[in-house]
DNA sequence: GGATTTAGCGGTAACGTACACGAGCCTGAC
DNA sequence: GTCAGGCTCGTGTACGTTACCGCTAAATCC
C-alpha cells in the first residue's frame, strides 16, 4: 500500500512460500486438508504481503447472486415511499456483485406483514429488510429466519428482543426530547402542552413519549403535560380525540404530534381557528405540511429521514453479506428539525416524490 | 428478470445471433470495425435477452485501479478530521473495484492547497477531492485538471465558476437562514443581534451572511443586525473584535458565529459573564462545545456534518468513475440543528473522535 | 507384507469479459 | 493477374479465484 504497487494476489502468496495456490486457498478458507503449520505460514505471509482478496474475481468464480427481500407497508405512503426509494437507490448503486431484490408491500403495519414474513422459506433469502408491526407477534418468524442464516434487518421500527441482526431507525427518544425542548423554548409562559401519538405498544411511540415527558420536566418545567392521546393511527379517532382534547383543555399552548398521521389534528385546529395560536410540532414531512410550515402555522416538524433510513439499512445489510462485517446492535439516525427556513432543502425532495407518484398513478 | 433465471451474458447474445463474442463486444463498446447493421442487430438482441454486463467479470478483466487524491486542510481539525473519516469510511466500504487513495493534508486553507493542486500532473488521478481555499486563485489548476479528464470534486467549500465536476457542502444560505429563524424565535423582545463570520471572499461565509440577513428581515423583524464582524479565522483578531463589538453594543441579545472558530468569541462572553444571557448560535461541533450545550449556555449549534460530506463526496465521485453517472452541479446537505436534547446523538461521535486523536498522539 | 485409507498438497478448468492478433473478403490500382 | 489496404469478423488468451481431480507419502488394516 505504501509503495503503491499492485496488490498481492493468492499466487503471490503461493510463490513467496513455494507452495501451490490451491493450498493457499484452502488455508484462507479454513478448508480441511492443510497442515496447521502450513496454514499459519500462509496467513502470516498474507499479512506480510498485505493480501486482499480480489472480490471481482471471487464473485465471478462463485457467480454469487445475493437474494434480498424488502417487505414494507404502503401506509403511511409519505414515509414508506421515500424509504423504499432509499433502498432502491442503494441497491442500484452496487457494482461487482449481482443482487436480486424481491420488493413486496402490504397495506399497513399489522395487516399482512406477519403472513408475509411467515411465508418466507428457510434459506430462501440472504437477507430481509422489513418493518415489524407487532414486535411480539413477529418474533417467532424473525427468530426462525435468523437461525436459518437469513440476516434480518428492521427498519423504521424495531423488534429489539428478537434475534434480528440489526435495526435502523430514527432515535425516537431523542425525537421526543427535541419536541420537548423546542416547545419549551418557544412557549415562554407557564402553560400546558399535549402529545398525540400512535399505538404505544409500537416501541417508537413509547420511546417518543418517554423522551418527551422526561425532557419536558427537565428542560421546560413551566410546561405541564396533559394526559397523552393515543390515536391508533385512525383518522376518525384522531379527529374525535383532538376535539375532545381541545374541549377539555382550551388553554393548551402546544401540541406534539409524534406520528406522521397529523392531518386530522391539523384539520381540527384549523376549524377551531387555533392554527398559529397553538404551537404545533409534527412528525415527518409530506406535501400538505409544506404550506403550513411556510406560513408559520406550525412551528416545525421532526423529519424522520425515510430515504436515509432505507439507504443505510440496505448498505449495512450488503456490507454484512459481502464482507461479513457484523453491524452494531442498532443504528439510530438523528431526526432533522425542519423549520420554515430550512424547509426548501427538504421540500424539493418531498414535492418531486409527490409529483412522481401522481404521474406514475396517471401512467398506470 | 421476471422469471428469475440467470442473466444473459455476452456469449448468449453472440450465440443467439450466430456471431462471435468479439463482435458483440465491439458493438457494445462502440469500437470501430463493426458493420452498423450488425451492431444494430446486436443491440436489439441484447435488449431482447435483457443483457446485463457482469460487472465482476469486467472489473476482473480490466483490473481497474482507480486512483483518487484526497487533499484536505488540517485546520480546522474538528471539522476536517471527521470529513476525512467520512471519505475513508466510504473508500473502505468499496468492493468489486480496487482503489488507490492518495491522502494528503496541508496546514490550513490558503496555505499550500494551491501548490498541492498545481503539483498534480495531468492524468495522474482519476479524481480529486479537495477544498478550494481561494476559488479565484485555484481556478486555473482546477480547470487544467478537469480538462485533462480528472474528475474534480469540491468538498466543504466550492469554486462554482471553475470547471470542477461537482461540489458537496452544507447549504450555507440555509444555515444562515436557520440561524436567523432560531434567534428570532428565541429572543422575544425587540433588540439587536450580531454575526461573526470568517473571510467573506470564501463563498460559504458570504452565503451564510446573505441567508442570515435576509431571513432576519423576513422572519424576525424585531431583531436588527449589527454590522457584521469578519474575523479572518484568527483567534487573536476574533478576541479583539468580539470585545470591541460588546463594548460598542452592550445590549446585543444574540450572536451567530458562522465559523467553527467560535471558541475565542465564547471566551470573551464568559469573561464578561454574558454566557447564558446572550443567545449564542455556533457552527459545527467539537469537544469544547459539548458542556456549553449541555448546560444551556449556548442555544444551539449548526452542525455541518463533516462525516456525511466526506462520505457523499466520495460516493458521488466513485459513482461517476465507475458508472459514468454525472452528478448534479452541486450537492447541498442540510445542516443539523444541535440542541441540548439531541446532542447525545452527535456528541458520541465527536467525543470518540477526540479520544482517538489524543490516544493516537500519545502513541506517536 | 500387501492393500487400502488418509493427510497434505499440486495442477488445472472454468466464471464472463476485454482485447490483441490474425483470417477472410472485397475494392481498386498497378 | 496480383497485391496492397481497408473493412468485418473469429480465435485465443488473460484477469484472480474457486472447485475438482489427482498425486505422493505415511499411516492403518487384515
Amino acid at each position: 500500500m505504501e509503495k503503491g504497487k499492485k496488490p498481492a494476489g493468492i499466487k503471490d502468496v503461493a510463490r513467496a512460500l513455494g507452495i501451490s495456490i490451491a493450498t493457499v486457498d484452502r488455508a484462507f478458507h479454513d478448508r480441511p486438508g492443510v497442515n496447521p503449520k502450513t496454514r499459519a505460514r500462509v496467513l502470516a505471509m498474507a499479512q506480510k504481503l498485505n493480501y486482499r482478496p480480489n472480490l471481482a474475481a471471487r464473485n465471478l468464480k462463485l457467480n454469487r447472486r445475493l437474494s434480498i427481500a424488502v417487505y414494507l407497508p404502503e401506509h403511511i405512503h409519505s414515509f414508506f415511499t421515500p424509504l423504499l426509494e432509499g433502498v432502491r437507490s442503494a441497491a442500484d448503486g452496487v457494482f461487482g456483485v449481482e443482487i436480486d431484490v424481491d420488493y413486496r408491500t402490504y397495506p399497513r403495519m399489522g395487516e399482512g406483514d406477519l403472513a408475509l414474513l411467515e411465508s418466507i422459506p428457510d434459506g430462501r433469502f440472504d437477507g430481509v429488510i422489513f418493518t415489524p408491526g407487532d414486535p411480539a407477534k413477529s418474533e417467532p418468524a424473525i427468530n426462525r429466519l435468523s437461525r436459518s442464516g437469513t440476516a434480518m434487518v428492521c427498519v423504521a421500527s424495531d423488534a429489539p428482543h428478537s434475534e434480528r441482526m440489526t435495526a435502523v431507525s430514527v432515535d425516537a427518544y431523542v425525537s421526543g426530547a427535541l419536541a420537548a425542548e423546542l416547545l419549551g423554548r418557544t412557549i415562554p409562559r407557564s402553560s400546558s402542552v399535549a402529545m398525540i401519538t400512535g399505538e404505544l405498544h409500537v416501541l417508537d411511540h413509547a420511546e417518543k413519549l418517554r423522551g418527551f415527558a422526561a425532557n419536558l420536566a427537565l428542560l421546560a418545567p413551566h410546561l405541564s403535560l396533559l394526559p397523552v392521546v393515543e390515536s391508533h393511527e385512525s383518522a376518525q379517532e384522531a379527529l374525535r380525540q383532538t376535539r375532545s382534547l381541545l374541549k377539555r383543555n382550551p388553554e393548551v399552548a402546544g401540541i406534539y404530534v409524534s406520528t406522521a398521521n397529523s392531518l386530522p389534528v391539523l384539520r381540527v385546529l384549523e376549524e377551531q381557528q387555533l392554527l398559529g395560536k397553538v404551537q404545533v410540532l409534527c412528525t415527518d414531512l409530506f406535501a400538505e405540511l409544506i404550506p403550513l410550515l411556510e406560513s408559520g402555522r406550525i412551528l416545525a416538524t421532526l423529519y424522520q429521514r425515510p430515504f436515509a433510513q432505507g439507504k443505510t439499512a440496505f448498505e449495512i445489510l450488503l456490507r454484512y453479506l459481502v464482507e461479513q462485517v457484523r453491524p452494531e446492535h442498532a443504528t439510530r439516525l438523528a431526526p432533522h428539525t425542519v423549520f420554515r427556513s430550512n424547509l426548501p432543502l427538504f421540500a424539493d425532495r418531498v414535492r418531486s416524490k409527490a409529483r412522481a407518484a401522481t404521474s406514475a398513478a396517471r401512467g398506470a
